[in-house]
DNA sequence: AATGAATGAGAATTCATTCAT
DNA sequence: TATGAATGAATTCTCATTCAT
């Protein structure tokens, strides 16, 4: 009966959706019970959205774009490789922690399944991070920094692999256990260990010198 | 109205409990298509499982023992780290072809949502590939094949961080859309070029000289 | 925020009405549909009509007069009843081809179902028809124009179907296909030959002579 | 929780449907209530016809074969034509008093609107009567019972139009109130006076002679 | 007086689970 | 013990109606 509804009820909407999605599911959140919770109609929410999926959809764009925020900020300027990494792994450390949910939200539509969206979200989300990646290493390469015999755009995935992983195993709880697992309980304590220990293999991966040096020694 | 359901039946119903969990997603698979498709009936399936998150507990418990098994076979041997990783990540890339839908479930608990089990899994799943990767690697920094100044089990989880999203890369359609936009669409019919590049990856990461060496040539 | 809706968008409101209900019928037709595609909003209306039977029935009487209108105009003059029913026959064809949406309301009302108005419609719409045909055939009769022996009341019954069904047969899906079963795919090309073949029936319905009669002669 | 509904309570469902449907109409009936009212549960209704649109067409169906049945009957043997139309009137004034029900569910689908059934269902219910009554009359014209200079099949129409609105004014509230006004009050009191007015008004329609004879006179 | 966003009861449909056979 | 029809709570989505502006 209002005559519209407030930016920041439309805004704990999606936020509602959001929690929701990240914790049920796509394929068990309640679309009526997301609308109750944010404290306006369902006739509201359909008003808006049209669909269930379509509102998932508003939900994911709005945690995607707020990942991309964080992301593309921390890639941001021309320094080396390493520093980039760095300030990468720092920005995925403190994203987490404060946004689980939208990390979940990516997790989601990444476990696929109803995966029309997957395809196309792959193209829009990971597009930019690949290409930009991928340069930043073959000018590296150009520059010496990084051995020649590599296919940059492989050690580019795999760079990227280390930053997913590194998402999912502060947000998920699976993958949170899993490096509870692997680097003790107290991991999440010590987010410097993390981004030294990363660093270094980083920098190894990269600064490779053929056994012939060692050999010299 | 037969007096003991055969072996090969209630494989069947697991094998088709895994791929419409795997398609579906677990929130909207259908336990009731589940048994039409795997020509049981539903009473016999809840006659076994008793509800339906058991049966995908079991459907997901089957998935996962064959995982191991591939797993354990490639990680066996006492040999060195390259060579076991080369293993590893050919095991995968079989593995992924063969049992896409074993690893979609995988993926699909692993994501989190419905992580009741997720924890349980967790320690069940990655405790033995933890230590093993771990003890590996601490070896080769003991045989000083791998630098010193790192820690074995953050490097260990770094290798299964790899191999984990090379699993996805493989099976999942948003990885695998996301592999093809980082090397190309012709990724999946070079397995071999996969392999090389990634052996160089961690082959660097392991053997590292820090750039002194490097100013002595 | 106008000051009051003009004349011409209160009438667009109603046409659009009587084309929403005759499309999808009383139980699927869409106020706010309605509203937006006379290019009014839902709230006036409801101030207009205060509810949806409300509106339902002023569209109603909107195709009624119209319809009468024409009726009425068809059966005006004092001629005798064979050219009256051509020109009725004719009225309806042309109405009919003009106006199909107001007969497929006037179907959709009588076909009964909510039918609270049916009663009170039949009154309204019947009324002045069946005393005009009735006193016709009446006329006719004692004219000697009509045999003698029949109850004009259920003459012109039986000459008002014959009408009621023509207008069906021109505009109702229903009717259309089986008046395309019964006199050929081209019934719609020829009205004339309908005319004609409806005249021939109704002359001699009317003009009945016993054989006794004509071996007399 | 029964293993299997009785016929005798799937019957009832057609019934309560064919009942809801004729007084609702299509569009405002309620499946859930249907169910509730017969019994049996809403999932064994959409068990048996999948969706409300098939549980309406086997309801229709339900009533069309009634339907048939009864007109075929009135139908069969080789008889005079207006003996025929005796008949059918009767039948007609017999099935519509006890079936009141399937003949609206018959006006229902007639009244279109949702009518990809429309064209469907006028095929399979008129095609029959149409060629019957067709070739009856064609007979009758070549026998010399009824006028030459007619297209039979117009004739039969037109017969046909005078059956079907009989069939309405017996069942449904606007026609039967519209038959009231026509014919009197007391119209339903006297079935018998309705066949003789109606064979009187066919036996006309039928057996014309030119006005040679009238100018005889 | 006109607007149209908000509302929420109501309807169709699904599916995990039960239980008579 | 196996079966699969029956169940009905739960879920998505629609739309007549209201009312603040």
């Amino acid at each position: 009966m209002q005559n519209r509804i407030s930016e920041e009820k439309l805004d704990r909407l999606l936020e509602t959706g959001i929690k929701e999605f990240a914790d049920k599911g796509l394929g068990n959140a309640n679309i009526n019970v997301i609308a109750r919770n944010s404290g306006i109609s369902v006739g509201t929410l359909y008003n808006y959205y049209g669909t269930q999926e379509k509102f998932f959809l508003a939900c994911l764009r709005k945690s995607m774009s707020l990942m991309e925020e964080v992301l593309k900020e921390a890639s941001s300027g021309d320094i080396p490789i390493l520093q980039r990494a760095e300030k990468l792994i720092r920005a995925i450390q403190k994203y987490s922690k404060d946004h689980a949910d939208d990390m979940k939200m990516y997790h989601e539509i990444t476990s696929g399944t109803d995966s029309g969206y997957a395809v196309m979200f792959a193209r829009e989300i990971e597009d930019i991070t690949a290409s930009t990646y991928s340069s930043f290493i073959a000018q590296a390469v150009e520059r010496g920094e990084i051995r020649a015999d590599i296919d940059s755009r492989y050690f580019a995935f795999m760079f990227d692999d280390l930053l997913t992983m590194l998402q999912f195993s502060y947000c998920c709880d699976y993958y949170r256990e899993r490096l509870r697992i692997y680097c003790g309980d107290n991991v999440f304590d010590d987010d410097e260990k993390m981004v030294r220990e990363m660093i270094k293999f980083l920098e190894s991966a990269f600064t490779f010198e053929r056994s012939e040096v060692r050999h010299h020694e």
